[in-house]
DNA sequence: GTCAGATTGTAAGTATGCTGTCAATTAAGT
DNA sequence: ACTTAATTGACAGCATACTTACAATCTGAC
């Protein structure tokens, strides 16, 4: 209980949640890149690919809300993997405001070749736990994250993904 | 296990453990901005506060090490804090290369008048929690991080602070 | 003492992640 | 039908976070 400047300690820093938490999401990063380096794919590349290829013909406001990504920066993540040829995006016939996402042969391609990097890389960053503890820290940060969903600037919206199907219902 | 991008869900993006982290680093900056929205300070620099309160006279180089910040960004979050004028930077009299880094009055001052808010943000983070699931969480993150040092592009090097004392034993 | 190699701060370039704003378009209310 | 609301993608701007490169400086080997 620091509450003076005067007993400020690194600690006040090092046993923040908030600090473990930063820390342990540049060292996934790292890992991940690491296993990844042959594919010229980030972590949010990836998760963006997986979400279009489950969702063809998603567009960018709502594929932004099945992985919780701000749109203005999904944005450019889309631009990316459209200079990378791995999507393509199609004008929506409906609505001429939205440009549908699809993944190209090369994006699929990639998608499947990249997975056991991918899995690897997943495996990797909680290795130094003993088995047990992995599974209460994977469940703990479910729950957290899930409780904590509203609190973030753009929360989840899974069910988001089903709209762009069956408008006209 | 998913190994054919047929057969990929979005649980291939949900339950890794690298998207919770992100999830949750997102989560735990909006709560810190939102608590803490009256003083004008990020997380990042909050933490470089704190360490430059802790050990005056540090430099970048060792305060990146002290932190695990990387030494080109900080580069920037020291300038921002300067032109806040919550930071000093001096040259060093034997090093001429390096520039020491002290707190101002008003670094002390914000510093001392901040710690309530990022105590309170650091609670709700982990408050969707039960008590003994949020010591559990917090015991295997601290785990984690610590096994996990050496995968981060910038370890931890809590020792390096104090090299820029007693340089000449 | 001098020269090779390391270190320090800085800068440019890329990639998230957020804040706003904006024009175009669509949807809703009347 | 017409005006207002909301939505969509795009853009500008700020703040991490990393890479490489570079000039100035320091250190060590000789």
């Amino acid at each position: 209980m620091p509450s003076k400047p005067d007993s400020i300690t690194m600690d006040a820093v090092y046993t923040a949640p908030g600090y473990l938490f930063r820390r342990m999401q540049q060292i996934a990063v790292a890992i991940f890149v690491e296993e990844c380096r042959a594919f010229d794919l980030t972590p949010v590349q990836y998760a963006a690919l997986v979400s279009i290829h489950t969702h063809p013909g998603i567009d960018a406001t709502r594929l932004s809300a099945v992985i919780a990504f701000d749109r203005s920066t999904l944005g450019n993540v889309i631009e990316r993997l459209e200079s990378k040829a791995f999507i393509e995006r199609k004008p929506g016939r409906e609505d001429k405001r939205v440009k549908l996402l699809y993944l190209t042969k090369a994006g699929v391609a990639t998608l499947r070749e990249i997975m056991p990097s991918v899995e690897n890389a997943q495996a990797r960053m909680l290795q130094p736990l003993k088995a047990a503890d992995r599974k209460v820290l994977l469940a703990l940060m479910t729950q957290l994250v899930d409780l904590n969903n509203e609190a973030s600037r753009v929360p989840l919206r899974a069910e988001d993904a089903l709209e762009h199907l069956g408008k006209s219902t």
